[in-house]
DNA sequence: GCACGACAAGTAGCGTTGCTACGCATGAAG
DNA sequence: CTTCATGCGTAGCAACGCTACTTGTCGTGC
């Protein structure tokens, strides 16, 4: 992929990515370079300022810790951010089924590879 | 769904319905619309200047002609235009996996509903 | 001691994209 | 004559993610 583009659904997959647990932001990247098998790399400038946006609407919550001298950041899931996911999950159905009534492969119908 | 937000898939959209045939502007606005089941209501702001951007791609090509006094920009796709849709076939598959492993409900391991 | 790379966080500025809100014109219907 | 559906189009805006850069610590190699 062409790792960007994530286009709007970038703060979805913050989220699911911090259901599984708490994590620091460079973790968060790692996390989602490792669960996509490498296709999302995404740079630090583009995570960074989507956690503080998502801790701005209160969807995640932030705290500070020093480990080994380096000042971490971790992020967790609020409830609101709990049931945002939800409702993200909801979208991205909708959605994913929509365009894919246009650009196919989907939904096979029987089969797949 | 929110109606907006095709969020980079706009194209391919656009793409996939000429891929039926030719149309105008309007027809493809009513066309997305029905196809969609109603989901896709866009506003002709938002395919018009889309419309372009792929016409000064070359991946569409449109042709002027009067009907009833009124004049019809019929759009018709391209070689390079077949070719890039399957590109963003191929992308959205890409892209729909990766976001639905994270998303889930993407490809159920055995009977959807 | 010093440089360099991995870890860790962050900002500034930019380009793309789609949306809202308009404007213009014609033909049919009332 | 006014209104509505058809039909095309632009201007300006806001959001989003990306590139590029900065700051700082720790560990390793020279």
């Amino acid at each position: 992929m062409k790792a960007q583009a994530l286009h709007g659904h970038l703060d979805a997959l913050l989220l699911a990515v911090l259901e599984r647990g708490a994590l620091h932001g460079y973790a968060i990247i790692e996390a989602l370079r490792a669960r996509s098998g490498g296709t999302l790399d995404l740079p630090t400038g583009t995570i960074y300022p989507a956690l503080r946006r998502l801790e701005r609407a209160g969807l995640v919550a932030s705290t500070w810790s020093t480990v080994n001298g380096r000042e971490r950041r971790t992020y967790e899931l609020t409830d609101a951010g709990g049931r945002a996911l939800a409702g993200e999950r909801a979208g991205w159905r909708d959605f994913s089924a929509t365009v894919g009534r246009f650009l196919g492969a989907d939904e096979p119908p029987a089969a797949p590879a």
